[in-house]
DNA sequence: TATTGTTATACTCTATAACTATA
DNA sequence: TATAGTTATAGAGTATAACAATA
């Protein structure tokens, strides 16, 4: 099942980083207005998303788990408590660890901003026939499940 | 036509954004060793890619087609040029643009690269069915001509 | 005066290394 | 000594502003 040579002919079609890469900055540019409008930035809302789904442990999970250095989420976790949207607490257990969680004035921010961005997001995928969009989030969602080094060609 | 109310509660699916960008940073990270093998860095191999469709007039014009800035894209020419990837000749009409093209050689490398990128994103996608598949490709072509100011919400 | 390409500068984002407090 | 969190520093990538050549 290997596709026809295109050796020195024009590809069949664009890279897929070429077209998924480019989308992902144009949803992520259609974001910001909204955020900016719920005084959120790009890292305070991800970090809202994420401890919506399950509380963390440690500090260093949590950027972990949402792509960010340990060190790059300190102002943003600063801020998020500051504004009342997050608590950080000592782990009675180990006093090293900081409990993060969401309040419930960060969930209403949260769910508040998170409408309005899919409502939009909507609004895009409404260009598409409702079985492409379904198989299309389908696609989405498995893989982004797969990460890099699962699928790169052992470099020669 | 509105999903109901998600107010106060969890969504019924995650961003598009979040699903869409860090796919799309996988999907750079993943063609990192191919570019090095070919010495090409991402963005001198986006120009060598862009330069097959069609040449271009002026080098703002191929910044602009790339997403990039004018002024980011000269040493990634100088280099190209250097290396007999591209040529940059004065245009006898108007001597300030400089008309943009691949040379044969570029256009071998890039053949190699892109080639070799594909089929490792053919790894890729061979995880989700066919049809799903195509009907990936298609919705993503589709989104990916779509540019932010079309469909976001006008700031309350 | 306006525009293309270029260079120089400043700024933002991100990662690295060093420090503290607990264990 | 090892680890979580924090702070300070340095680096990469990017955008902004100023400049030279041509129109």
């Amino acid at each position: 099942m290997r596709r026809k040579s295109t050796s020195g002919s024009r590809p069949t079609r664009p890279d897929l980083a070429a077209l998924v890469a480019p989308l992902g900055r144009t949803l992520m540019a259609a974001e910001l207005p909204v955020l900016r409008a719920h005084d959120l930035s790009m890292w305070g809302y991800t970090v809202l998303v994420r401890l919506e789904d399950e509380p963390v442990r440690t500090q260093a999970a949590l950027a972990q788990a949402i792509g960010a250095d340990k060190t790059r989420i300190i102002p943003i976790l600063d801020d998020l408590q500051d504004r009342g949207l997050i608590r950080r607490e000592p782990d009675p257990d180990d006093r090293r660890v900081r409990l993060v969680s969401v309040t419930a004035k960060g969930r209403r921010v949260r769910t508040s901003a998170q409408d309005a961005i899919q409502r939009q997001e909507e609004r895009l995928l409404a260009r598409v026939p409702a079985a492409d969009r379904r198989a299309f989030l389908r696609v989405l969602q498995e893989l982004s499940r797969v990460s890099a080094d699962e699928f790169i060609d052992p470099p020669a």
